[in-house]
RNA sequence: GGGUCUGUAGCUCAGCUGGUUAGAGCAUCGUCUUGAUAAGGCGGGGGUCGGUGGUUCGAACCCACCCAGACCCA
């Protein structure tokens, strides 16, 4: 046979098929970087709409994790296809970078006994080491922003600005100061975080202690465990505790409302215990007793008791957190000595100046407490036993060791300890204005949720929490700048003046110049009366005023205010989501975001969260090593977020075949393209075949799915459209048909230049459609094409298609009966008849309507159904073929044969007219329609 | 223990306000092609819709409980 594929107009490209990703990508990311994309971009979107996502702060300790790059991925899609979409859209990364953490970090490696200002410094550093490791990850994922002038809370404008915003909130009426028990190390002479606990054993006092019912009682106790006469005895709660110096401090006991107690007769007494530990505690105290009455804890609540040696109340209150493990099933409380005797007081109306706080930072009492004062805690501890003993309320006593709380620094024991912290209150009422609270309600109303539960889980968070606490006993922090007088504690009259005289300095030299400033320097002869404050501000307090610092700050040309998005994890409602909201609604009024896009958490393929102990974390710097960011792009991408994210060797796998299909599709599209110009030989639509305007309205029905997915969010199904477009319309439908076309007709011919022109337009939508996800691939085709980068065009504009619904609609049913000869030439191969369907010729038996539409498409049917020869007939309902194999469709029956004809060496096709033809003498093994397109005026069609 | 979610073929996802034999792509198997070729076409197999009860003429979809998992609290 002669060969005649030279004659042929074969696709060509230097598009690879494989992507070689990466390998490649680096060298991408470098020449983004060299040309200043990011830089052409903002200049290109200049003018148009805004639209900002503000980036929620990664933490700068630690290379960066796959939850970190799901973040940043999920962002960059929607800040390219915000672009795309016709808006400018900045993006700004930004770092948050105080906070105990990086603290900790630093007294790892430098010792723990740093001087504060010396540790300030050694955080700076690390921290800004930190953010470049960060950076290079978050680059080389393809992550297009503004990497030379990111926002870091450490900028001293930055910090100047967020103690601006103190200020505001200050200003407003919603600081207060409150107390709160916190870790306290007499050593440090401070507050500790809970990491800076360790636990170890330490023997302790073990002691039951009785406390004598206040007289008034008596008949509501005797009423409540059923007794009508309590014989003129001495009634007693007995507690046990661990900890004598606390009884100072007890302000009342506790009960669990739902345990039996019991009232019990005993030669010291009528002593009250909870059922179940009756008989130890009887028996560590050696007394024998006889049960007159039981009653449930809730009966007992607010029963008023006396302390054991001073002349105050102890009440009841009414306590879950009550245990039957040890002890006497009561519990004494010393509101500022533990978390739970605090909330437990402050939960039954306890007032914060009513709570009694008689141990001081250096651990000893206060002077003015009678019977210990100025003694320390601990050498107190047998002396209160003693006097316990003395008013004879000790009913036992003895030693334990325990695990307890210690410094991680001194290894001494800490203890809680009440201190005076600053709150932002969630219920006070503001200078103008509603409470927090109700404010934040109402600002969760008027935010839009990507997906729509992030609004119920927000708003459940703020409708319960407490006040928030943000003062920090740290160094590596943004400073609480107030001046509090040393006899009243209160801040400074001019406190907002002089707020805004340390912004300034702040601003000129960081947080260090609060440290270093002298308070003569800006409260002259008042400064006796006064004490520089030493706390920081809660690290959530940084990254929750970046909506003033960063959007309306440091960044603001770039920015705008409110933003449109905060998007980050779920994780993120008790975090960035919630402070944000918090400031933004006591300086303004309102939340500083629009919108709130949420994702969830990256787990292995079985569901379970990825730990270094179960050894299934994926690292994305692994993935981009050796499959490429692109792949981590995509699988990004065909995720749905909202829930968890799962990834596992077969789901990357998976990816890796959804990107081959994609990415072969466009290297056909451009192979087939590659002799087309499109600003010469561009045909008008109108000329186009009747199957390339369908391609075009297919394309046009991708484009406009894709585009409302993309505008809301829904990533996963714009890849899920661009799989099955590329897989079933062009793959399997229209390029399969189009081959014989571009490959046999006449390179300049009107048949060839319509498919081209069709292709062209879908080459165009598609490398834009894909270029949020697939950034690194769809750069890559514009660099075949010669064009400039992507990104500085918008979605594709498609030509006018007039009909186009019906068009629609009638090759979708030209695609069924399709399918169904595809079934009966399946059945002919299958029996070894015939191998390509172009061996087959088929006859169709079609009632009115399926024969007109197939009718309509003349000669060209055949190649619809890339077979060489179709013959058509009408049948009545119910009619049936009589030849070859049959199916039938309802509409149609199907039949089909093996050719008796010869096949054409140039074009395949098995037609009666290889060899009979003009040109038959030179060219013998040609057909005829060949024959025309090399040497005549070329086939006719108009269809396909 | 509380709050907010998730659970549909091996994998990723559809499945509208409950209504005929639960869909798609990928993978798998078979096969064709060798002019997208470490590619492409065609065909087949594969699901007790996490489980159990309930409401209903009818439930993947509504309700209750349970199981497994995620995030945030306690």
């Amino acid at each position: 046979m002669a060969d005649y594929r030279k004659t042929l107009n074969m696709p060509d490209t230097p598009f690879p098929m494989r992507g070689d990703l990466a390998k490649r990508e680096p060298g991408w990311v470098k020449d983004w970087q060299d040309k200043q994309l990011y830089k052409k971009i903002r200049a290109a979107s200049k003018g148009r709409p805004r639209f900002v996502l503000h980036d929620g702060p990664p933490y700068a300790n630690g290379d960066i994790h796959i939850g970190h790059a799901v973040n940043k991925i999920l962002k960059d899609i929607i800040v390219r296809s915000r672009t795309l979409a016709g808006f400018d859209a900045p993006y700004i990364p930004g770092w948050d970078c105080h906070g105990l953490p990086i603290e900790h970090q630093i007294e790892k490696t430098h010792g723990k006994h740093l001087p504060a200002d010396q540790a300030r410094a050694h955080c700076r550093t690390y921290a800004q080491e930190q953010i470049e490791r960060q950076k290079k990850d978050f680059i080389r994922l393809g992550v297009l922003g503004d990497w030379d002038n990111p926002y870091k809370t450490m900028e001293y404008r930055t910090e100047a600005d967020e103690i601006r915003a103190l200020g505001e909130m200050y200003r407003r009426g919603y600081l207060f100061k409150g107390l709160k028990p916190v870790n306290w190390c007499f050593d440090c002479g401070s507050a500790l975080a809970e990491a800076e606990v360790e636990y170890a054993d330490k023997k302790s006092p073990a002691i039951d202690v009785a406390f004598p019912l206040d007289v008034a009682e008596r008949g509501r106790l005797a009423a409540a465990f059923g007794v009508s006469d309590l014989s003129e005895k001495i009634v007693h709660a007995v507690i046990w505790t661990t900890t004598p110096w606390t009884i100072p401090g007890n302000q009342a006991l506790n009960v669990h409302p739902e345990f039996v107690y019991e009232l019990v007769d005993t030669p010291k007494g009528l002593l009250i215990l909870a059922a179940e530990l009756r008989a130890q505690a009887l028996e560590r105290y050696g007394l024998e007793g006889r049960v007159l009455g039981a009653a449930l804890g809730i009966a007992l609540d607010r029963m008023v008791f006396r302390h054991p040696f001073y002349d105050r109340a102890s009440t009841v209150f009414l306590g879950d957190y009550v245990t039957l493990d040890t002890g006497t099933g009561i519990v004494h409380s010393a509101p500022a000595y533990g978390v739970e005797d605090f909330d437990s007081c402050r939960r039954a109306g306890m007032q914060n100046d009513e709570i009694l706080t008689p141990v001081q930072g250096d651990g000893r009492f206060a002077a003015s407490l009678p019977f210990f004062g100025g003694l320390n805690i601990w050498k107190a501890n047998p002396l209160i036993v003693e006097k316990l003993d003395e008013v004879g309320h000790l009913m036992a006593s003895g030693e334990i060791t325990h695990s307890t709380m210690h410094c991680w620094r001194h290894k001494t024991p800490t203890i809680y300890r009440a201190t005076t912290q600053w709150f932002v209150g969630m219920d006070r009422i503001p200078k103008e204005g509603e409470t927090l609270r109700s404010a934040a309600l109402a600002a969760i109303e008027a935010t839009e949720f990507f997906p729509a539960w992030g609004k119920a889980r927000l708003h459940a968070m703020i409708a319960n929490r407490p006040d928030w606490c943000v003062s920090r006993q740290r160094n590596w922090g943004v400073p609480i700048p107030f001046f509090l007088h040393k006899e009243t504690g209160e801040p400074h009259p001019r406190t907002l003046e002089l707020v805004e005289e340390v912004a300034k300095r702040v601003e000129q030299g960081g947080i260090e110049s609060w440290f270093a400033l002298d308070i003569n320097e800006l409260l002259g002869a008042e400064a006796a009366q006064y004490d520089k404050m030493s706390d920081t501000l809660d690290v959530w307090f940084d990254s929750g005023t970046t909506h003033r610092s960063v959007l309306r700050g440091s960044h603001a040309a770039d920015c705008a205010y409110p933003a449109d998005l905060y998007l980050e994890g779920s994780d993120q409602h008790r975090g960035w989501f919630h402070s944000s909201l918090l400031t933004g609604c006591a300086i303004d009024g309102r939340a500083p975001y629009k919108g709130l896009l949420t994702h969830g958490f990256v787990v292995d393929g079985k569901g379970m969260k990825m730990s270094k102990s179960k050894g299934n974390v994926v690292a994305p710097q692994q993935v981009s090593d050796t499959l490429g960011a692109e792949i981590l792009r995509l699988w990004v991408a065909a995720t749905d977020y909202s829930g968890e994210l799962t990834i596992s060797k077969e789901i990357l796998d998976r990816v890796v075949e959804v990107y081959r299909r994609l990415r072969n599709t466009l290297k056909f599209l451009l192979a087939n393209t590659a002799d087309f110009d499109a600003t010469s030989q561009m045909l008008p639509v109108d000329q186009w075949l009747e199957i390339d305007r369908y391609a075009l309205a297919i394309t046009r029905g991708l484009q406009d799915n894709c585009l409302a997915a993309y505008d809301r969010y829904e990533f996963h199904k714009v890849v899920q459209a661009l799989q099955n477009f590329c897989a079933e319309d062009l793959g399997a439908f229209y390029l399969d048909i189009l081959k014989d076309r571009l490959y046999t007709s006449a390179a300049d011919s009107r048949a060839r230049r319509s498919a081209q022109s069709a292709l062209w337009h879908i080459v165009q939508s598609l490398t834009r459609l894909m270029a949020p996800i697939l950034s690194f691939t769809a750069e890559e085709i514009r660099q075949v094409q010669g064009g400039e980068s992507v990104m500085l065009s918008t979605w594709h504009s498609l030509p006018e298609l007039p009909a186009q619904s019906a068009l629609v609609t009638r090759w979708q049913a030209i695609r069924s009966v399709r399918a169904e000869v595809a079934k009966v030439l399946e059945d002919l191969r299958a029996a070894g008849k015939i191998g390509s369907s172009l061996q087959a010729e088929v006859e169709i038996k079609a009632t009115d309507e399926t024969f007109d539409l197939l009718t309509s498409l003349e000669d060209d049917l055949k190649f619809v159904l890339i077979c060489s020869k179709v013959t058509l007939a009408k049948v009545g309902a119910g009619g049936t073929a009589t030849a070859g194999s049959t199916s039938n469709t309802g509409t149609a029956s199907i039949a089909a044969v093996p050719t008796s004809h010869a096949k054409c060496a140039r074009c395949w096709h098995w037609r009666a007219d290889v060899g009979h033809h003009e040109h038959a003498s030179e060219h013998p093994e040609l057909c005829g329609r060949c024959a025309t397109n090399l040497f005549g005026s070329g086939e006719a069609r108009d269809h396909a």
